[in-house]
DNA sequence: CCCTAATAGTTGAATTTGTAACTAACAAGC
DNA sequence: GCTTGTTAGTTACAAATTCAACTATTAGGG
């Protein structure tokens, strides 16, 4: 058996990523659920639609890495909701652009604000070549 | 409606920090899951008891911040691939002392070779300090 | 054209997780 | 020593997630 004193695993870096991942996805979840009543899959596909604008389904996928199944039912869900409308691509009637109702876009705007304070507010204890490095080995370990 | 086109759920940290913590756990998964047919919540309890020694279910949740359910459920699946034991405390009990068997133990010490090297490996591209600060900073937004 | 393969998205069944209610053991106040 | 409250751990039920099979549509030979 190898050394292991000198190995913890509250240093492990997945384990790590995994407590600070839940704890400020924990305090978040408050607002989207609270006030919208949308689990954290809905949250991130209005998310997506909201920054980046009509898409299919697939392409949320691609940029989320979210399992389509996943994907598939917070659509269905914030469709129910009147936050998001289907659309058939005529070129291929596989796809179905997705686009944020006037709705969608109001949750999506107030939603944004109360995430641009939460995220300012975990950033604040770091310095800004602190908070440039951590995001940049996240989305690095993230292969984003 | 607030300017919005300067902020990017990419780079929100929840998300970010969700999105690097599944993006690693699933690639450490395979090992524990193809080789011990152990869940997450298996190898946290079977890591805790590894490096920490014998201890009640609820010290491990103190520890990992892991719902006791979640803990007594991996107990008892850990207990029923003998890869622990329980015993009562005679002062109190209530308490359950968890201990490895020798199996649990071995599989501990192959597990925590893997881990040991993943982590590594994960760490290589960073230097010295960056790695030093992405734990601090890691360790303070999980609030440990 | 027709057959096969591939892709977008959905659905159902099996797992896994979370919530809340539960049992068992102890502790403290009266 | 009985009632009330607290803690360790389990379990039942509901909610969410995963996996695999499914439909519908398109693409590419032959």
């Amino acid at each position: 058996m190898a050394d292991q004193t000198d190995f913890d695993i509250r240093s492990f870096l997945p384990y790590l990523l995994n407590q600070a991942a839940e704890e400020s996805s924990l305090a978040f979840q408050h607002h989207y659920k609270q006030r919208y009543g949308m689990l954290r899959t809905e949250w991130r596909v209005l998310f997506h639609l909201g920054r980046y604008g009509a898409m299919t389904a697939n392409a949320i996928g691609a940029r989320s890495k979210m399992h389509k199944t996943k994907i598939s039912r917070a659509v269905a869900a914030l469709e129910k909701k009147r936050y998001l409308t289907r659309q058939k691509v005529e070129t291929d009637r596989r796809h179905e652009l997705l686009t944020l109702t006037r709705a969608g876009q109001a949750v999506y705007a107030d939603l944004c604000e109360v995430a641009r304070d939460y995220d300012a507010q975990l950033l604040a204890p770091f310095s800004t070549e602190e908070q440039a490095l951590l995001k940049r080995a996240l989305e690095r370990l993230a292969k984003l």
